[in-house]
DNA sequence: ATGCATGAGGA
DNA sequence: CCTCATGCATA
């Protein structure tokens, strides 16, 4: 039953892949371990790796019900010790799922028998944009912290950072010369709006309205929380390049922005990652890499992309107005959580294929679906649930249209309807309809697309 | 750039 | 348990 003859394509030749074994890619040597490009020798401040306190142990003790598969990875961080990985079953990759259906009923959503089929999701995706534009950034970033808080090295200035519930350590001074790539470095950091960073807790944003406002003595630019319902509030300090609105811009204004920043950004030689970590000194809430790009990307909600454009307008005119904008983004982050976090879990292709084709006909699985999903995939349940819970955050944000009638998308199709969903990097375009990319199928056609089982809610009314 | 994960908040 | 915002880790 375990054929894991397929490795995952794709990991070889990549630096800092997984190992070629397919077994995943636990062991990784570990943080700890040392085969982290732990700078040896100076080093450009950039990445600053912090030695993970052995104490933090994994309370997560793996072990599940299944055994480690070679796509799936129960572990969890434990920075201290990676177990070896248990790399002999091996097991898994159940290439032939027949994916039940669950033991009972059932054919509705189940029996993707012909699925497998490598059903290459995403995987051959086409743009594997060398990041040239990444500059001067040695290398990823690793860590982005969570966001500690507003800390503002060289500006001695009125940084009160309302730091009374910083936690972390105290930032120690960057030596910001290592920017020296840049132009050069200079004081800068336009205008810290120190802004009580309330809701540390990451929550902050959510649905309730956030809490940002900056409220310094100048600007009080509005971080429009447009999330809630608030949404009032904010006013136009800031003259932003291009459309200034506070509120609810249109998708076109998102989008246009979207690009301006982009545009800017790699102009002035930022990378993702170093905006993200602006806005934590602008604003005190800092962001990942991740989601900067998803907003440059327009990947993000619209109410979150609504979010959001506000603290990265403010950052862009910050950057304008400065004389070397590039300090403004020299910060480090200096730690991490060292937080147990689970093992990211490696999909097998087909077992994605077979996810995917179930998707389809059933984007919301009941718990016993999951459960037997789960089962047959050798996946741990969780992940299952997960896995689905992502696909449908992902299949919103890549079918809506933002905006308003988003409804008419489900996510079941027409039967035999192959979705070729917009998968691929496509950047969902706010305002014109995605053109039709490159078909992307994954699966071959279902045989017949029924309805989920009888009383599940399709997300696609409940959106 | 994106896949999988976490966690707050909401039923 | 879901949605949503977000991020680590990976490709």
């Amino acid at each position: 039953m375990f054929n894991h003859e397929g490795l995952p394509p794709g990991n070889f030749g990549l630096g800092q892949g997984p190992m070629p074994d397919g077994s995943s890619h636990y062991g990784k040597g570990g943080y700890v371990g040392g085969s982290a490009p732990r700078p040896s020798q100076p080093q450009p401040p950039s990445q600053t790796f912090f030695p993970f306190p052995s104490a933090v142990k994994s309370e997560y003790s793996l072990e599940g019900p299944s055994a480690p598969d070679s796509s799936q990875t129960k572990g969890w961080y434990a920075f201290t010790a990676p177990p070896p990985p248990a790399e002999a079953g091996q097991a898994a990759a159940p290439h032939n799922l027949h994916l039940m259906p669950p033991k009972e009923e059932d054919s509705s959503c189940a029996s993707p028998s012909s699925s497998s089929s490598g059903a290459p999701e995403r995987d051959l995706r086409e743009t594997v944009v060398p990041e040239a534009k990444y500059c001067a950034r040695p290398g990823p970033a690793y860590y982005a912290p969570a966001w500690t808080g507003p800390f503002w090295p060289g500006l001695g200035s009125s940084s009160s950072v309302p730091s009374g519930a910083l936690p972390g350590p105290p930032l120690p001074p960057h030596p910001l010369q290592a920017l020296g790539s840049f132009s050069g470095p200079r004081p800068l950091y336009p205008a810290p709006l120190q802004q009580p960073q309330a809701g540390l807790g990451n929550s902050s944003a959510n649905t309730s309205g956030s809490s940002n406002n900056v409220s310094s003595s100048n600007v009080s630019s509005s971080v429009s929380s447009t999330s809630g319902s608030s949404g009032a509030a904010s006013e136009e300090g800031i003259p932003s390049s291009d459309s200034g609105e506070e509120d609810t811009p249109t998708s076109e204004e998102l989008e246009l922005f979207a690009k301006e920043l982009k545009h800017k950004r790699i102009s002035l030689g930022f990378t993702q990652a170093d905006v993200g970590m602006a806005l934590g000194t602008l604003y005190g809430k800092m962001f990942s890499q991740t989601t900067i790009c998803r907003f440059e990307a327009l990947q993000l909600s619209f109410k979150n992309m609504c979010k959001l454009k506000p603290l990265l307008q403010r950052w862009l005119q910050a950057v304008e107005n400065t004389d070397n904008p590039q300090e403004m983004c020299s910060m480090e982050q200096v730690l991490a959580q060292a937080r147990k976090r689970k093992r990211r879990t490696s999909i097998e292709t087909s077992v994605k294929g077979t996810l995917e084709g179930f998707f389809r006909r059933c984007g919301k699985p009941t718990p016993q679906q999951i459960c037997d999903l789960a089962e047959e995939l050798h996946l741990d349940k969780d992940v299952v649930r997960v896995w689905f819970c992502n696909r449908r955050q992902k299949g919103k944000r890549l079918l809506l249209p933002y905006g308003e009638d988003a409804e008419a998308l489900p996510y079941e199709l027409a039967p035999g309807t192959a979705l070729v969903l917009p998968t691929a990097a496509v950047p969902q375009n706010y305002a014109a309809p995605p053109p039709p990319v490159a078909p992307a199928l994954y699966m071959p056609a279902f045989p017949k697309g029924e309805p989920c089982l009888p009383g599940m809610p399709m997300p696609n009314g409940g959106l």
